[in-house]
DNA sequence: CGGGTCAGTGTGTGACGTACACAGTTGTGG
DNA sequence: CCACAACTGTGTACGTCACACACTGACCCG
């Protein structure tokens, strides 16, 4: 019993946690610290350190206290990570009905990237779960309601949205690699796109890499240091092609079913 | 100096590994370990219980050796599992050129996604830096041979890949998030999807989230546990739309430029 | 004004990664 | 053939980590 009460009493814990439902205390001293606080905090330890730097120790430090004390605000170091984790991703950008979808995609698109650059970690937590943070919701909100409109159904629109936050995660996660390393051993990061080329010129056999090499050959992984580095370009390339088809597929379906099962047929706002 | 050194050891460090360019030693005793076995039995422990309950003592353990023993095979616990994560990738699929690139990438698709239900740690673990082993760089190759023959330009060819590796990645994260959390708490799957779905409804707010409401009322998360959970139905979806955009870009432009700069017009071997 | 409630502290524990010195084993040069 | 050098696996030790627990002292309400 206490076993299956974990699972549910640590998603509930989160839930509280991220969503500020906490019934205040009336009695007892003020407290000196707050969530908001530590996770700021953390955060900024984790901008300048990566993940691996984050400590509790050095997060009660930098805020002048000792390391239990954070332990009255945070059930644990995973709750944290889950609580810095909604708070850095912060408010999705605002997608005006009046722009087309796919502009209003391609918007959201840029603004994960941007907030991937401003917080590299991000990309080095492992998810602990779904998205549960208020802040989270709302951009899978933005990125279902940049969708409406499309004609797709309801779950189709889950599916791109799905899709394309792992496709600009993923590259995001591939385009810092090299800066993660660089900042992992002190090297600078040219030095590692620099020792990255070289390693795979000594590594590479056409025979049995044929293709990689003439991609190589061609100086696609050259802009910049690690492979897919050059600012949004290549992200760019894949959601255009995904968005061409998205098109094509509902002219298509369009013509077969005029006025189809479609989600986005209920009212705008 | 040795600062400089640090990166490039590293990175050479963890080639010599991957590629098993160590000569070996004449004198001293017989080796009674290995670098397979150590990788091996990581993986078979990370495999039931995940990243987190990876230890140097557990593997060493597991193969009756003391912790230290490992460090005459292995630098460190990141380049293990460097090692594990090339090792459990294992041989990318075997593409027949006589298929249509679109096969060919729909099974390399399917071949990935296998292979993280088979390991889910691999989606735990943050890449450390650009792949270089070399089964990580064969599947690579194999999902760039894929691409070849349509049309692309190696640069574009380069694009696609990481974006579907990405895409599949991400949406492989999302599916095992809710197995994740189960083992990770100890709680059934089942219940996990149960809570979710309800913690959802408790949470939602229907003038915040309005098109995410109407997803979940929709029932798209409904089938499983996790959010994209059934099979690989949604990576299906994106991954269609996906390539019917690639068709209709290398349509365009072949009819506005019939012979261009593809990179593919060298021969197929 | 006194008792229950809560904030922050101090100390302690077990696990972890790994540096280091050492003992035992093996092939090779003198 | 043998002493030495090279190498393997072990034992011990250190620093760091997340976190449990008992405690002191501040605060509010009856």
């Amino acid at each position: 019993m206490a076993a299956e009460h974990d699972g549910a009493d640590r998603l509930s814990r989160s839930l509280d946690l991220l969503w500020g439902s906490k019934d205040k205390p009336s009695r007892g001293p003020k407290p000196a610290l707050s969530l908001e606080k530590i996770v700021r905090a953390a955060i900024e330890i984790a901008d300048a350190e990566g993940i691996d730097g984050l400590s509790m120790q050095q997060v009660a430090g930098r805020l002048g206290f000792t390391t239990m004390s954070l332990y009255r605000y945070v059930p644990g170091k995973d709750q944290l990570v889950d609580a810095m984790m909604d708070a850095a991703s912060g408010p999705p950008p605002q997608l005006p009905a009046a722009e087309g979808w796919r502009n209003r995609i391609e918007r959201w698109v840029q603004a994960l990237w941007v907030r991937y650059q401003q917080h590299p970690w991000m990309l080095q937590v492992q998810a602990s779960g779904p998205p549960l943070g208020p802040n989270q919701l709302a951009w899978l909100e933005s990125s279902l309601s940049a969708l409406d409109g499309t004609g797709l159904t309801a779950e189709e629109m889950l599916f791109v949205s799905l899709f394309l936050n792992g496709a600009a995660t993923g590259l995001a996660r591939h385009s810092t690699a090299a800066a993660q390393t660089a900042a992992h051993t002190g090297v600078p990061a040219e030095r590692v796109g620099a020792d990255y080329a070289q390693i795979l010129e000594r590594v590479l056999d056409t025979d049995r890499f044929p293709t990689l090499t003439r991609v190589v050959a061609a100086g696609a992984f050259r802009p910049g240091a690690g492979p897919g580095e050059g600012t949004t370009h290549d992200l760019e390339f894949g959601l255009q092609r995904l968005l061409d088809g998205i098109e094509r597929y509902v002219e298509e379906r369009t013509a077969t079913c005029p006025l189809g099962t479609s989600a986005s047929a209920t009212g705008p706002v």
